[in-house]
RNA sequence: GCGGGUGUAGCUCAGUUGGUUAGAGCAUCUGGUUGUGGUCCAGAGGGUCGUCGGUUCGAAUCCGAUCACUCGCCCCA
């Protein structure tokens, strides 16, 4: 029994589930593609290197989050993330020529986390990313878009977007120095956990959720303070093209991201209805990640979703198809009912055709699978070239002639 | 990786201070109804009580370990 567990971390996709995850990915699919963003498949595996050189050595997904492996002398792994790989496929296909280069994606992530509701070890992820634009209209248009699905979901009011830029990567580096000269001295203030940071990646002490580290910080200097004017501009430009579009949010400076290769823009789409988990969508400009990776210097921004995430708030769940029942009476109806279920299935309808079993049988099970209609091939029906249609909501059954099956049921669609 | 909680039928859960063959509802199957589903009635199947070990005359119940799930930390979608 214990064997035939799923591995820890994973799960099944089953029914309602599976309809739930289907729908995030098909309305996001769809709405991307009215910004000109067409979906891309990359492997799920790659040369562990892509990930190394680009997510930094030094973050927790690349140091212990990884499902490494080596296959003939090439080190490989698991993708942790959606981001590099585009951008991978993106030097690979030599798309340099066709910038903006606008790419969605949707498929199973791999991070070696312990499990809680909405992370797994195998999640599924949606995202974007536009390629070769530095202009904060790009960061606007993938912002607009990154609303657009959420509102499609029936996410409106549930999720606040926050806000932040980290500047260009001089600014960056500024504000990481100063950081790290103000908090130095503190050291031994710190909490263990933000010790760490203070070597690896001082920023994310500012996100601390340590009572102590945040009387520090709140003395420490902001990132503000540390923006040039074309960092500050650009972020002045992103917030105008927001409040143009009438999107909401709010400037979290505390607002870091993990990673190491976003400068600029970064956001978060929150929620505070998934627990620890409260980030179901998020983001930012990474305009060194390809040169990192050994590419041509190309800018670019993009955002990933966790499917599973927006899955749990998806507001309206898509059922399954009501089918028509096609139930025959005898030996002599059955190659009848294989014919006409044959042809409703080509005219696009949904068809339960039961293997075996009495009329009543065939009828509680036209129940079970929740039919809207019953097809009913008797003896009586054939000798007329007929069949009784039952429908299953009201009761009211009536004798329709064979020739007219297809469109009569069409009254149930 | 660290800390808390929970594991009894397919699902949701009872199970007394440790005491015979471990229960209910829902679901499933059969029959009442050989040409009519849902409702109703009668009946049936389904459990190594997460697993392993310990205490005891006796363990679903007490103890330990382990696994899984879950909540939080870390981190992140």
């Amino acid at each position: 029994m214990a064997s035939l567990q799923p591995v820890r971390g994973t799960h099944d996709l089953l029914f309602e589930d599976m309809r739930r995850h289907h729908a995030v990915i098909e309305r996001a699919k769809g709405i991307a593609g009215l910004y000109g963003f067409e979906e891309v498949i990359t492997p799920i595996f790659e040369f562990t290197e892509v990930f190394t050189r680009t997510i930094g050595e030094t973050s927790d997904i690349v140091s212990k989050e990884m499902y490494a492996f080596e296959r003939s002398g090439d080190q490989l792994c698991l993708r942790p993330e959606g981001t590099a790989g585009v951008c991978r496929a993106f030097v690979s296909n030599g798309l340099q020529q066709q910038v903006p280069f606008k790419a969605f994606y949707a498929g199973p992530m791999f991070r070696y986390e312990r499990p809680q509701k909405g992370r797994q070890r195998q999640f599924h992820q949606i995202g974007v990313e536009l390629i070769g634009a530095d202009t904060p209209k790009a960061d606007v248009e993938v912002l607009v878009l990154a609303s657009h699905i959420l509102d499609a979901l029936g996410l409106k009011g549930q999720v606040t977007l926050e806000l932040n830029t980290l500047g260009d990567t001089a600014s960056r580096a500024a504000y990481r120095d100063r950081l790290v000269e103000f908090l130095t001295p503190y050291r031994n203030d710190l909490s263990d956990d933000s010790k760490v940071r203070l070597d690896k990646n001082p920023l994310r002490i500012l996100d601390s959720k340590d009572e102590g580290d945040r009387r520090l910080i709140a003395e420490a200097p902001k990132m503000e303070e540390s923006l040039n004017a074309e960092s500050r501009a650009f972020f002045e430009t992103v917030q105008a093209g927001l409040t143009a579009h009438g999107i909401s949010y709010v400037v979290n400076p505390k607002l870091v991201r993990g990673l190491d290769y976003y400068c600029h823009t970064a956001f978060e789409f929150v929620t505070t209805a998934l627990g620890a988990q409260g980030t179901v969508l998020a983001g930012g400009r990474y305009d060194g990640l390809i040169e990192a990776m050994g590419g041509p210097s190309t800018p670019g921004v993009g955002w990933a979703g966790g499917i599973e995430r927006l899955a749990l708030l998806l507001a309206d769940v898509p059922g399954k198809a009501r089918p028509i029942a096609v139930i025959p009476m005898g030996d002599a109806a059955e190659g009848e009912a294989d014919a006409i279920t044959g042809r409703l299935r080509r005219a696009g309808y949904a068809v339960d055709l039961a293997y075996s079993g009495n009329m009543k049988k065939r009828m509680k099970r036209a129940n079970t699978v929740n039919a809207r209609v019953a097809v009913i091939l008797g003896e009586d029906e054939l000798k007329q070239g007929a069949a009784a249609v039952r429908d299953l909501d009201s009761g009211e059954q009536v004798l329709v002639p064979l020739a007219a099956l297809e469109t009569d049921l069409a009254r149930f669609r």
